[in-house]
DNA sequence: TTGCATCCTGTACCTAGGTACGGGCTTACC
DNA sequence: GGTAAGCCCGTACCTAGGTACAGGATGCAA
């Protein structure tokens, strides 16, 4: 009968209230009771199930995955060898890392400039010496910069 | 009177042809000239135009950041000592290492649980001896994941 | 001059993860 | 029972960087 209403629940994970509405149509939450006039009344482990997909957000899962890894979890009989947490975070892990090399060679590429005291793009486009790669503009990890 | 016509560019670069006409929108493309019957008709320049563009771009700026940077190299005059290519680069290269160290602790909390064994996140999130921080959802680089 | 490839413009759509708004009901407190 | 705060739903909007489509005009070669 009693529970956490909406604004309650939101505080307490530190999420917006229409975040909570969100997530439940995406799946990630379930659907809590109703009231008699049809307001939300949710349990108290809904603040902790907020957590869990917050946690796993910042390890790098997108929802659908945060959503895959819930359901993988809920039904854990007859379960494919790639379904477990374990296998979907070395699998992130390596997506990461290779996020994390991406970068360093951007960085690299940044410090090399700054010594090589690059101060114009288009300039330095125009000499040989600049040590910008102008020309190998689609390599590199795709979406490196998309998330 | 001649010139590159828009597909030619758009190959020549390896962008997609609707990605010019978004270029010039905005601001980082010059408007070229026109046949007489408006099509566009680019110097052979536009090309490195665009490198220039996509490599900037791989070096972590945005495309609003890409447009201050070129206009920043075109009038080279009155200049303010934080407009220049070094000084960006510099703020750059900073950002970037943030976001290196922010995703290495995400890679040692995802080794942490492959460690730890953890194969569900419902689960681990009820033990005390889970090594996923729960508890703090919102630290971290905000826009981490967000690019 | 005909025919087809290319190009034009404006507008709509896409991903990802939310956030905001408007109009109307419900809840809670005095 | 009044009233203010809170919540409902559906829908629209936001960022960033493009991409696609429709309907019409142009360019170029035969």
């Amino acid at each position: 009968m009693t529970g956490l209403r909406s604004s309650q629940v939101a505080a307490a994970a530190g999420v917006n209230l229409q975040t909570l509405r969100y997530y439940e149509r995406r799946g990630l939450l379930a659907e809590p009771e109703r009231s008699l006039g049809g307001h939300r009344l949710y349990p108290a482990e809904a603040v902790t199930a907020l957590r869990v997909i917050k946690a796993a957000q910042r390890l790098g899962f997108t929802l659908d995955e945060v959503a895959d890894l819930l359901e993988a979890g809920r039904h854990r009989h007859g379960r494919r060898p790639d379904a477990g947490l374990q296998a979907r975070a070395r699998t992130k892990l390596t997506e990461i890392e290779a996020k994390i090399a991406d970068l360093q060679v951007i960085a690299g590429t940044l410090r090399a400039a700054l010594d090589a005291g690059c101060d114009d793009l288009v300039a330095c486009a125009g000499e040989p010496c600049c040590p910008i790669p102008f020309a190998t503009i689609a390599l590199g990890d795709p979406d490196a910069d998309a998330r």
